[in-house]
DNA sequence: GATGTTCCATGTATAGTTGCAAGTGTTGCC
DNA sequence: GGCAACACTTGCAACTATACATGGAACATC
């Protein structure tokens, strides 16, 4: 614990520095969206088309809560409802092409922002920092990454 | 640009990390607050005791959005307004003990869960982390912290 | 086919954020 | 002293999120 609260406190400063990076690639959605509005595009993007009731139970949202944030990010034309395959009393959500677009072009900026930072460093150096994040990232898998919805990232 | 790609690639995964470990040391704190008014704490805890206008300025808020918002706070014991010395026409709002604990206990906790996944690595391999985030976050200071505030951290 | 359950939508209510505009008190300047 | 600029507050209004309870359609089971 002695050795390693140095590098925590590095490990601060860094989450500072990446938090700010996502800060920034998110904050242009939230010119259109809100925070837990994109969450749902989030979770959309990367779990795929998913039931009402399911999709609510991720972002633990109330089902009647629900209903009426989805109306809106319809409305918005991020997302759709279709009535599922299997049971007519389903009402399954999926992205539509702006929703899609809006949560991959956050990504990109965020990926293109950290490019930009590596470059900074030699080509050694980048790869000291590729292997020592890949470290972490395994010590970090562990944690699960549900709590990630409270930021809605 | 080809090397620092996967570089890139071990960055994301350990935002994604890093954000899990920040949503949940905020987590406890947002049962009590709202995620602009802790934005609010956490400025004043940086900053220190600072003029209602300057404090709606740095969270990027409207003067009379901002006085209501601050009326809450102010009533939850968060933080407290008081005269200025300079003019009695300005108000100077500092946080409270609650106020500066609550922010404090979001930093021990976020600070506690860092330490305790590079406890999982051996000496050796914390120190490359450390090395290696130090590098990072070097390259990242040009970056502002500001935009920090859109996520309320 | 009757019953109960599941799934979603709607009714109703509370709380927070936000913006524009108007108002009050304070300060500085002519 | 009078007047404009400044700092903050309040009135008014709209929007979002959230929760609990109710309603209604579709399904499963017996």
């Amino acid at each position: 614990m002695r050795d390693s609260s140095s590098a925590a406190d590095a490990t601060l400063l860094v989450s500072r520095a990446l938090l700010g990076v996502v800060a920034r690639s998110v904050s242009t959605a939230l010119e259109v969206v809100t925070l837990p509005q994109f969450r749902v595009l989030v979770v959309l993007s990367s779990a795929g088309p998913m039931r009402m009731g399911a999709l609510a139970g991720r972002v633990h949202a109330n089902q009647s809560t629900f209903s009426r944030s989805m109306d809106k990010i319809v409305a918005g034309g991020w997302a759709q409802r279709s009535s599922s395959p299997g049971s007519r009393r389903e009402v399954l959500i999926s992205l539509t092409a702006s929703g899609r677009a809006l949560v991959d072009e956050v990504t990109e900026r965020r990926h293109r922002e950290i490019a930009a930072i590596l470059d900074r460093l030699t080509p050694p150096e980048q790869e000291s920092v590729r292997a020592a994040l890949e470290l972490f990232a395994i010590a970090a898998d562990e944690y699960s990454v549900e709590e990630l919805l409270v930021l809605g990232i």
